[in-house]
DNA sequence: ATAAAAACATACCAATTAGTATGTTTTTGA
DNA sequence: TCAAAAACATACTAATTGGTATGTTTTTAT
């Protein structure tokens, strides 16, 4: 990798693993410098402002691991939809190793501190908010068509409902601080996924 | 009233307003000066500081509407807890005159932006959340009871499950900004409620 | 090798922030 | 009525903020 290339990735790492711990608004861009050991003059050689590394952060590095985690195991499926989505759920809240309890998801803390105040960064987190909802609508329409899922379940529906549940259940986890949450959460959401059948 | 009190809730009710439309930390202490046309001399005289005053918004404000809106209608039920859960989502949802699809939900809100950084908030919130939480729970437990709910079902479990889908859905009510995936959620809260008959 | 461009470094600035110091006015209780 | 306390007003400050101006160094292409 050139310099060039090292050094802004490093901002951008450094920076959202910041973001991700104390929010963006809260995270000033001299923390940012002294964690990252670069100058000034080479973060706004890179970035012509604060907000501009704020969307690099979602479609740099939020963006690759989203499709990772969140789609290719829904595109890639042939078996089960709702057994996959179980097992997604699964991976995201418990074994997922960048996200925590306490901090919630990085895509969502996003969502609720800039919402009010930031088109740019509601465009772009809702691009992967949309992708992920079609995803699953897909899957359950697909699974329709195999006899995973009842006929008269709505994909899109479902699609709504286990992305609410999701941003929710990060948005408690944060509260309450523990990981029983999840367990119990998860529990319901398998039930729930069986009433689809 | 006294005058002073008047002042006092003044400060909040505005504070709120402006805290909820943008958030806490981009409302300035001189914004809410300037709307409230009280001086610092007065806002400095009712709270010791920023965050006093947010604990109070939560306290005096957020708590009283709260216990209202989804606390009472859960406590007062003797017939069928599932219609009843909607019903008050619904209300909630579609007919509240405080909170909108742009903005979501205070509480929520809070929790995202403050979590991170301040115990005091947090602590505050878990409150709100946790009563909510026990008062669907025991609605539910009820239901079983009353033969409105099937026996194997969790009442615990079940109020995690509505709560996440209810924080969740005012997140993306945010990024999309149209009460459409408001009814989208509902129709499909519905048939989840079904499920557990 | 060398000029030009890319990449980075340092010193500064204007605006905003929460909060304070020090007043004045208003209310209250005896 | 009148002193004391409560309530409010004004002017200020120290720290932090995002951002800029103006350099120097490093890389790149010829």
């Amino acid at each position: 990798m050139k310099k060039a290339a090292a050094t802004r990735l490093n901002i951008l790492q450094k920076a959202f693993e910041l973001v991700y711990v104390k929010g963006y608004q809260t995270t000033s861009i001299d923390e940012i410098l002294s964690t990252t050991q670069v100058t000034k003059g080479a973060f706004y050689y890179h970035f012509k402002n604060k907000d501009e590394m704020g969307i690099a952060i979602i479609n740099e590095l939020l963006k690759p691991t989203f499709e990772i985690n969140f789609l290719e195991p829904l595109r890639n499926l042939t078996g089960d939809p709702l057994v996959m989505l179980y097992d997604m759920m699964y991976g995201i809240l418990m074994e997922n190793e960048v996200m925590t309890v306490e901090h919630g998801c990085p895509a969502s803390n996003f969502t609720q501190e800039m919402a009010p105040w930031n088109v740019d960064f509601t465009a772009a987190l809702n691009g992967l908010s949309n992708q992920w909802k079609q995803a699953i609508a897909d899957a359950v329409e697909r699974g329709k068509q195999n006899g995973y899922v009842r006929q008269d379940v709505d994909g899109e529906q479902v699609a709504v409902f286990v992305l609410s549940g999701y941003w929710g259940i990060r948005n408690m986890g944060k509260l309450v601080n523990n990981e029983s949450v999840y367990v119990t959460y998860l529990q319901q959401f398998k039930s729930y996924l069986e009433s689809l059948r």
